[in-house]
DNA sequence: CGCTTTTGACCAGCGC
DNA sequence: GCGCTGGTCAAAAGCG
């Protein structure tokens, strides 16, 4: 992986008010979704579309109730059932779950944590193929799943499994520098990297 | 040499 | 019970 070299200060989802925006360059904010998968199953789903492309979304806006968009249909329904006699306890554990819809070039986003892939599988309704990766901080077993999206190959289906139990290594690098900068000039700085 | 990626096999849940 | 499907494992290969 790339951490050194792109130390992005950006997406860490946990559930608080730390949310920061997840891009970086190569990517279309013009649409981008999310969807809280949270445990329970019910599967809400937020739209949030972002007009700039420097607009910061704050994790409040994923509480909200369900939304209409059928663009939700990639993400099945049996997401919210958890699987695997090896995992799944840390899965509930951590159970919390979130997913979002990009336009992007890219597959994976660099959003400053370290993954190992550990799988792809092409799956149904969708020529694409899925990936699955594992944080590879020792004892931290957030997943993610990365799939283009059948519909429009030009969006990217992003979904976090679980909550992270070490900050992100460009979030202690950014930590550092932020020490030696005015806090207000550093979150201009942030925002206009995007 | 250590870590990551690739990829086929395996396993478990679900629907019929 | 069987087949389909999604998720994970693990050995081998690749890479820096």
């Amino acid at each position: 992986m790339n951490i050194s070299q792109n130390p992005s200060p950006n997406f860490t989802y946990f559930s608080d008010e730390n949310y920061i925006n997840p891009f970086m360059d190569n990517n279309d904010f013009s649409n981008l979704m999310f969807f809280d998968l949270d445990e329970g199953g019910n599967n809400g789903l937020i739209e949030e579309e972002i007009s700039s492309p420097t607009s910061i979304v704050s994790s409040e806006t994923f509480t909200g109730e369900s939304g209409g968009s059928g663009s939700a249909t990639t993400l099945s329904k049996k997401e919210s059932t958890n699987r695997g006699s090896k995992e799944s306890g840390q899965t509930k554990e951590t159970g919390h779950r979130v997913a979002f819809r990009t336009r992007s070039k890219i597959d994976v986003m660099d959003d400053g944590f370290k993954w190992r892939k550990y799988g792809k599988k092409s799956v149904k309704n969708n020529i694409n193929k899925r990936n699955y990766y594992k944080c590879s901080s020792e004892g931290c077993s957030v997943k993610k799943r990365v799939e283009r999206d059948g519909d429009d190959a030009a969006y990217v289906i992003t979904t976090y499994e679980g909550v992270h139990n070490h900050e992100s290594p460009s979030h202690v690098y950014y930590n550092d520098m932020v020490l030696s900068y005015d806090h207000d000039n550093w979150n201009q700085h942030s925002l206009l990297r995007s």
